[in-house]
DNA sequence: GCTTTGACCTTTA
DNA sequence: CTAAAGGCCAAAG
């Protein structure tokens, strides 16, 4: 959209990055999404690390990477937050339920973008 | 300008 | 079956 060559690129720290944050933003309250699934849709399937990484970047304060966890709903990256439990409490607030293990119900609130098929 | 690391995932041994 | 390495792209040293 748009044309970038016009120099408008003022906040645009980087498109990766950028498309990192518009997936996760796009994730509603309450769920819950893996780098595997945001790195799909940017196309970098085998690179999710990449995802991750830019959420290192990114601002928690601006970005819901609270909202982002691993294959396993295991929050990898809680560390990276204020607290330890500042991913926790926050998808809490959220209205996400953990299980005893610490990992999120990927199967109740794990956001599809679109309908993956598989086999 | 090259090397190392990075909140991961997948495949091969 | 479990364990290890590879792969991907990009930024910081």
């Amino acid at each position: 959209m748009a044309s970038p060559s016009t120099g408008n690129a003022l906040h645009k720290e980087s498109d990766f990055f950028t498309r990192v944050y518009e997936l996760v933003s796009s994730v509603p309250a309450g769920k819950v999404t893996t780098y595997g699934s945001v790195a799909e849709q940017l196309g970098l399937r085998s690179s999710a690390r990449m995802v991750g990484w830019a959420l290192s970047a990114a601002d928690t304060g601006r970005v819901p990477a609270h909202r982002v966890v691993n294959r396993f709903g295991a929050l990898t990256g809680k560390l990276h937050f204020l607290t330890a439990d500042t991913m926790r409490l926050m998808l809490e607030a959220e209205g996400v339920t953990f299980r005893d293990d610490g990992t999120v119900e990927l199967k109740l609130h794990l956001h599809q973008f679109s309908t993956r098929e598989r086999d």
